[in-house]
DNA sequence: GTCAACACATTGTCTGACCAATCGGCCGCC
DNA sequence: GGCGGCCGATTGGTCAGACAATGTGTTGAC
């Protein structure tokens, strides 16, 4: 077990400067000491601070620059997600998380796409007719293609003008496309998901919140269930899976 | 302008790990080479094998004991959000982000709590009246009491039997509670949230789903006008304001 | 004023060394 | 044989110094 996280030298580092920037000693846009001068004044070696600052750095929070030096960054949203969860495509999740995953992203999209009916704007409405497009064209780049429906589902989010909601969809996608090669594996899933997000996007462009949340729901859906029959074919970690029910829950 | 990311060797470090955690070379429970051996392997000095696998471990991916090794981590859905979002508070939110993140959190938890009412178990219906009773006998310890709080949340969750909510909710939670000086400012907050905790565990008890949703979505609008509130009477930093006034805002 | 070249400051990396925690084996006592 | 403690090897933790790479500012020629 854990029992006691023994701090090292280099996590004092990293907690000290937390605090000194919740307190405003250093504000977003300032520089701060050089790395010999902060290993001095916190008496530690310029390794220990070198690796507290890699950690902050890496969590989006300062900017480090050979030559140039420390800064802080502004922080926003965005960042708090952007610059963590990055690893999650190393795991590979138990059938039922899959589906808690997809019934949480299913709750959230569904509410972002209706969103976006009323909030988008023209020019989100044009990249997604962009993004529609490009999507009928890259069936035979597959990873393209996966890109392409990330920022499909991404962008909905940015049009339904909620920050959160981005985010948190972004996140989801990422935990969900770990399991990218049994999604490409099944022909049917590209062509399908294009046919879906094309009919999404015109329900967003005719502003129809309804057709747009069920037809979400029904993409989301047959995802979910695509992903599901590949891990069930291939010689996957038995796990305790009683499979009881599939999809079900939000949406019908 | 972050064109490229600029190759630092410590980051390599960390690629080559993911990519040979990913396709299997070392798994969860393995050892990994010693720092020598990998800085030997990779063609680097130790001192950025060191970087690279502090932010592994530091992402909850390795476990680094003086004089044990370096062993692989079992992750699960928990840890992806567990080691990431951990310095969630050290932002302050423009208003409407904090609108946006509640948002997000009462469409979450309004399905949360109305899903426990069908799934929770009698051990976690205990757990949430012992959390219900200790919180009215917590006005006196404020952050004691806001503890309380989280773990009321995340335990409706929990009881709802859906994993991803447990770690959404407590992220949002997290990033909510960034302004808790705020929250606490206003003596109402803990008597009225402790008032409707109680109705919710009732409802829960009672299995009343419909009861439990609208009281969760009463309670988190509440919490937010307060916060919101008082973030409006304090003299809050003009951050970064160029003497443009409240114009764009859309910035970063 | 423009622009190139130089000097300086600062992070990036490496090396070697020593410290500290952990683990395992050896020894001696019972 | 069994057990406890010592002791050494292994390994991460930290440090100091040196040099490389890069950005910034200044200087000087034109």
């Amino acid at each position: 077990m854990e029992p006691i996280s023994k701090s090292s030298l280099a996590d004092g580092v990293s907690e000290r400067l937390i605090l000194l920037l919740r307190e405003g000693k250093y504000r977003p846009g300032d520089r701060l000491p050089t790395e010999r001068k902060l290993a001095e004044q916190f008496g530690v070696g310029r390794t220990s601070v070198r690796e507290g600052l890699r950690y902050l750095e890496k969590m989006g929070i300062l900017d480090i620059h050979q030559g140039r030096g420390i800064t802080v960054r502004s922080l926003s949203l965005e960042d708090i997600f952007a610059y963590s969860v990055p690893l999650t495509s190393l795991i590979e999740l138990p059938n039922k998380e899959i589906r808690d995953t997809m019934y949480a992203r299913r709750l959230l999209e569904r509410e972002s796409v209706y969103l976006a009916c009323e909030n988008r704007t023209a020019k989100e409405l044009g990249e997604l007719e962009e993004i529609v497009s490009e999507m009928g064209r890259s069936f035979d780049a597959p990873y393209e293609w996966l890109e392409l429906d990330k920022k499909f589902h991404v962008t909905v989010a940015r049009a339904s003008g909620n920050a959160a909601f981005v985010q948190l969809i972004r996140v989801l996608w990422d935990i969900f496309v770990r399991h990218s090669e049994a999604i490409l594996k099944n022909p049917k899933m590209m062509t399908s998901s294009t046919r879906f997000h094309r009919e999404i996007y015109e329900a967003i462009e005719a502003g129809d919140g309804e057709s747009a949340r069920e037809k979400m729901s029904a993409h989301l859906v047959e995802s979910q269930e695509i992903v599901l029959e590949a891990l069930e074919n291939s010689d996957r970690a038995p796990e305790e899976s009683v499979s009881q029910g599939k999809g079900g829950g939000v949406g019908h």
